[in-house]
DNA sequence: TTGTAGGCGTTATCAT
DNA sequence: ATGATAACGCCTACAA
């Protein structure tokens, strides 16, 4: 059987509400005491017990994550800047993953609240009514991933998806390209999917460019839906000269179903990414991309609880990081007099 | 302030055992009295609270798990294996990531002790002594994954690397290779990166091929790294006819590294990986590969320990799952006399 | 400085 | 069938 505390107080010949300021440095304990207290709990191989703790705390240290997937470069480079940014400040995480199933998510919000997690970092491609409700429930700090949008109502850290889209979109016509389908995500219209396909029809628009309907292809984030959307595009025979992906997956589907078809990226056609996960530059050919800061968003949403724990007001609840246009292999400069034939 | 176990039962005029029975089903309760309290509990929206459940009950359903990185395609398949099993028992888990730091590990196997998770995964890259008698003291179940070795003293689940890299090198042997270099991780000594290295050798002393030392190559797990090594065996001069990297990410990188040389893959050198991780089918040229069952090997893992925790005694401690070689484009037949110009 | 005792929200063992 | 009440291991006024 596991020491307790009683067991330390016993043999130590002092009372408990001692051993528990010697463990706490809550009060002055004369040294002589403090010394045999603590040669005991080593002795005993003592230590404390984090669930009566948080019985009586009410605090647990705990810092609750849901997420829709584990196995995702995406979300595995944010939770490992979560991770690290928890353990230097001595929190322990839960994780919780859903399946983007919202019915799910809220009893994962619920379950968290009941452990007496300190504060949750939710994330979700999809982000359902009933969820935001459920979150604002919640007492205790909650704090979303990659949310950032217009009408916003939950803290959040992410970057500026819409400027980013506007920066690749830009890019692209810079290259001489006019024609660019972009590939976005059926699953999530009204986030950051969302804020992404108005960059991208606004850099259009300002450089006089038509937005066609037609090349805003609608998929999910996995490679085989978007080599299969990418390859109906191709088929349909109004080529593209270059594609905006608007995940670094959907570029490698994309560039998958392009050189299936015989075409070569980017001498054909361009292909550009977003996100910048480890694939991205190890793909070939390399993605270009938008590189987004996922260690850093994990590292600040923990800040942002452990603030908020702490009871410090924050200026912003919405922090926007920056991103970065990284020019690698996949794209190509064309010439404008190419359409003339 | 959240309603307790107290509240209910005042404001339903009964008493808290009463309200407790009603919750665990654990004794019979009349009918009438029953409804009433099911009503109160609806109405004040009660939540047992689980932190003081665990105490008395010293459970917590909960599980944890310890591996050494998040963003790690391998890891994450596992994990989601291990978080689909969970949910389906109505277990929870907390995840601690360690760098691979034994000290880190000898932590978190404590504190994951002390937070009373009813049971343990354990994942590492190399296995500390230290570790090792950690897990031992630990009263409750602790299983690892993909460790089986000749001399494993900790229950584990995995495939079996030896005759799966016996496989492998015998398959590249009836393509034709005779000089089949292996890349192996040199951070890995002793456990399961040995056990492939066993297979490798004798598949090749089964061939009467005579095993040369300067064709194993150690490296990490990272591609980075593989792209050096291989690059410094193509600087040598001593070509290999294929490569067989022990990870996906390490061929990854040697197909790079090939190819940045100005061969081709699989015309000029055959690379072959380990694992299956979903980059393998994704990447160009394809990978031919021995696939592991990651997400089996997580709810396996699970599994065992809820049987565990149940008391139910296991026939074998030992699980081996079954691999599988996946041929696809990664890996050519070369002609014997190739060798004699 | 140190000890006593009440309480955190449950479950479980007694009586009733 | 129901209700007191003693744990569970710890923290923290309050007293001494």
């Amino acid at each position: 059987m596991k020491a307790t505390i009683k067991d330390v107080a016993e043999k130590a010949g002092v009372s408990i509400a001692t051993v528990s300021r010697v463990i706490n440095n809550s009060k002055q304990v004369s040294e002589p005491l403090r010394e045999k207290v603590l040669a005991i709990i080593d002795e005993l191989g003592y230590k404390p017990n984090p669930v009566a703790r948080s019985l009586v705390m009410k605090k647990s240290r705990l810092i609750g994550v849901i997420v829709p997937e584990m196995s995702n470069f995406f979300i595995g480079e944010i939770m490992n800047g979560i991770e690290e940014m928890c353990k230097s400040c001595q929190y322990d995480i839960i994780v919780c993953s859903t399946q983007g199933n919202h019915e799910q998510e809220i009893r994962y919000l619920d379950l968290l609240e009941a452990k007496q997690a300190e504060g949750i970092i939710f994330m979700s491609w999809k982000l359902h009514n009933d969820v935001v409700s459920a979150i604002k429930k919640i007492e205790n700090p909650v704090i979303m991933i990659n949310r950032n949008t217009i009408n916003s109502v939950v803290p959040s850290v992410s970057i500026d998806n819409k400027k980013a889209a506007y920066e690749m979109t830009q890019y692209l016509i810079n290259m001489g390209h006019q024609k660019i389908a972009l590939l976005r995500n059926s699953i999530d219209m009204d986030t950051f999917g969302l804020d992404q396909t108005i960059g991208y029809k606004e850099a259009l628009a300002d450089s006089g460019i038509k937005v066609e309907e037609q090349f805003i292809r609608y998929g999910d984030f996995s490679v085989d839906n978007s080599y299969k959307i990418v390859t109906e595009l191709l088929e349909e025979g109004n080529l593209p000269t270059a594609i905006f992906a608007t995940s670094d997956i959907m570029a490698i589907g994309a560039i998958n179903a392009i050189e299936d078809k015989g075409y070569n990226v980017p001498d054909d056609i361009s292909v550009v990414g977003f996100n910048d996960i480890k694939i991205a530059s190890l793909y070939r050919p390399k993605l270009t991309v938008i590189h987004q800061p996922l260690f850093s968003i994990g590292t600040v949403a923990v800040k942002m609880i452990i603030d908020k724990i702490d009871g410090y007001e924050l200026k912003n609840d919405i922090v926007i990081l920056p991103h970065k246009l990284i020019e690698r292999d996949s794209c190509k400069k064309i010439e404008i007099n190419e359409d003339e034939k």
